[in-house]
DNA sequence: CTGAAAGCGCTAACAA
DNA sequence: TTGTTAGCGCTTTCAG
């Protein structure tokens, strides 16, 4: 075993140099109150003997941890997956380092992850996972940010929630009204909706989206059947199974995000169901994979990597008084997965 | 504003509790020597406080950090998604946290992160990007990780690095076999590969699996168009545009990877070449979209969420004196997008 | 412009 | 069993 000093300390860059730590350090820092020559000096040996700061020391003498911390339900969900490439690379571009935490659509958890990223004393949190409808749920979440926020942490959430933070919100009702009219349009009502938890407000509100859709042609959501399964691929797999032997009259079938609408793909494959001669269906989001499956996939494109830059990018600005909110463009995608609506036979 | 005092601190609960900060410590590390009343009490004031202890004094007086850093090549990537989520899965039960960064397939943006996760102190370092064919290319990284290693630091990597750490080792060349000989099986002769870039080990390694498969039935590696792009949908999408412009006679393409052959099946249906019945196609990993595809792939299974697991279980074992080094599991999977040669037109 | 020294919050000897 | 105290490596006044 080598002996446990691997690093090289700031200390060890100082006597190298010939100047104090507090030199080396403004030096680093690029502080001024140095002649540039000294300063150029200390980088030089520091590079040469390969040195980094440690940031836990950095951390506890007041400066910031260069980490940010990122919740997300699930990074093997491409949607999250696309989020955190977003956040990762500005991070990177500005020297942070990222934190990822699961929370797996558990308030519980989610809670738990914020104390464990506060005790990480991340210079941000970003909360990517969907908010919950009901307040109550994110209470005790709520007072932990606002604390951690009280005493210079920064903020930002992805998606709607009960949070008094800086907000990156993709427009979820509007996706769920584009994608919703655009069946509409294409002359379908017998229209079945895959839906996530009723508790995710992303479920809520493209659901809204949908039923808006339908009011503007008087129809109803009471009318359509709704089916709320997992916000996953089985979940939208489990969904169509379901909603099919129930409701075979159905023309078209809109899951409530794009790996859902893969499992429901799936179903209808294996059921010989013709997409979108028998069956239109569309999802939301535009993963990546959407426009590579067969029939591609239509769906409302929502720029999942641009969001996790901008909730950084926000996050790292100076807190502002009010909370900031940046809603996102959504852009209807109609690919081959929907057609018009089958005339019933007579 | 609110004072810069947010955080209980350790010396808070001690007096809360009345008792020293060292028993204090000694009572929520849940270490020996303190009576099991006191402990109870001190557990007890430092819940009711919300105490959560400073990772960055903890770790500069000692302790652990209780993170753990994770490189990948790109996480919007399923595959790196994937393993991710399964050192993040176990990360979570042992109360870790999980530093992700990208290394963009470059080993000196590599080299720059293992570095940064080294300031960070993290207990351990997951390096799951592929290694390179030319040593010198990770010579630098090799040094800093080893001398991470002389420090007490962990370190596994995923795949074939030339890095002196814990392994754990797709059979990237059985897997690269495998398929090869499946589509042999079914009569192909004019094969196709699509390739990663060659420095890469995974890709080297399933390449050799693709010769020795060739070799097996007497043909050469010499004798089929391999064709080196990205290692991403877009490399697979424009290395089939490339190999079937020039080799028209193809009747078979391996992509070296599933997100590669995703770009392959899209130029297939641009281009109304039926799979399989005029092409096959097959590809490596078994992402999770794989089997939704269609056709759906036919490809090997690399069990890459296990893979995250056990790479940070293996890290988080205390070090051997040899390095220890686990091959997983594959299995040729066959599905839809596989099937007989065609029959030359007379 | 540069250096000395006081912490930051915690762990781990060492005492009591 | 419990308390005292010396650092961990760095930033940041405050002197010089």
């Amino acid at each position: 075993m080598a002996k446990p000093r691997s690093a090289p300390r700031l200390a060890d860059v100082a006597a190298r140099a010939g100047v104090s730590i507090a030199t080396a350090s403004r030096s680093l820092a690029g502080r001024e109150g140095v002649s540039e020559a000294v300063a150029a000096h200390v980088r030089e040996i520091a590079l040469q003997l390969g040195y980094v700061a440690n940031v836990h020391a950095r951390t506890l003498a007041g400066g910031a941890t260069s980490t940010v911390g990122l919740i997300v339900h699930e990074i093997g969900d491409p949607y999250f997956a696309e989020i955190a490439s977003g956040v990762i690379e500005v991070a990177a571009q500005r020297g942070l380092t990222v934190q990822i935490c699961h929370s797996a659509r558990d308030p519980r958890t989610e809670l738990h992850q914020i104390r464990t990223l506060i005790a990480h004393r991340t210079d941000a949190i970003i909360v990517a996972g969907s908010g919950y409808t009901e307040p109550a749920l994110q209470a005790e979440s709520n007072a932990v940010l606002q604390a951690f926020q009280d005493g210079g942490g920064r903020v930002a959430v992805i998606g709607r929630h009960f949070l008094a933070a800086d907000a990156v919100r993709p427009d979820n009702e509007a996706a769920g009204r584009a994608v919703t009219a655009h069946l509409l349009e294409l002359g379908h009502r017998r229209i079945g909706v895959i839906a996530g938890p009723a508790v995710l407000t992303t479920v809520a509100d493209r659901l809204a989206g949908v039923a808006a859709a339908l009011a503007d042609r008087g129809l109803s959501l009471a009318d359509v059947p709704v089916l709320h399964t997992d916000f996953t691929r089985n979940g939208g797999h489990a969904g169509a199974e379901k909603l099919l032997a129930e409701h075979p009259d159905l023309t078209a079938l809109i899951a409530l995000n794009d790996v859902m609408a893969i499992g429901v793909l799936s179903v209808l494959r294996a059921h010989g169901i013709a997409v979108p001669q028998q069956m239109s269906v569309a999802g939301v989001d535009d993963v990546a994979v959407a426009a590579d499956l067969a029939p591609s996939l239509t769906t409302v494109r929502l720029p999942m990597t641009e969001m996790g830059e901008l909730a950084l990018t926000m996050a790292l600005k100076p807190p502002s008084a009010r909370k900031r909110r940046k809603t996102t463009g959504h852009e209807l995608v109609v690919r081959d997965s929907t057609g018009p609506a089958p005339t019933p036979a007579p």
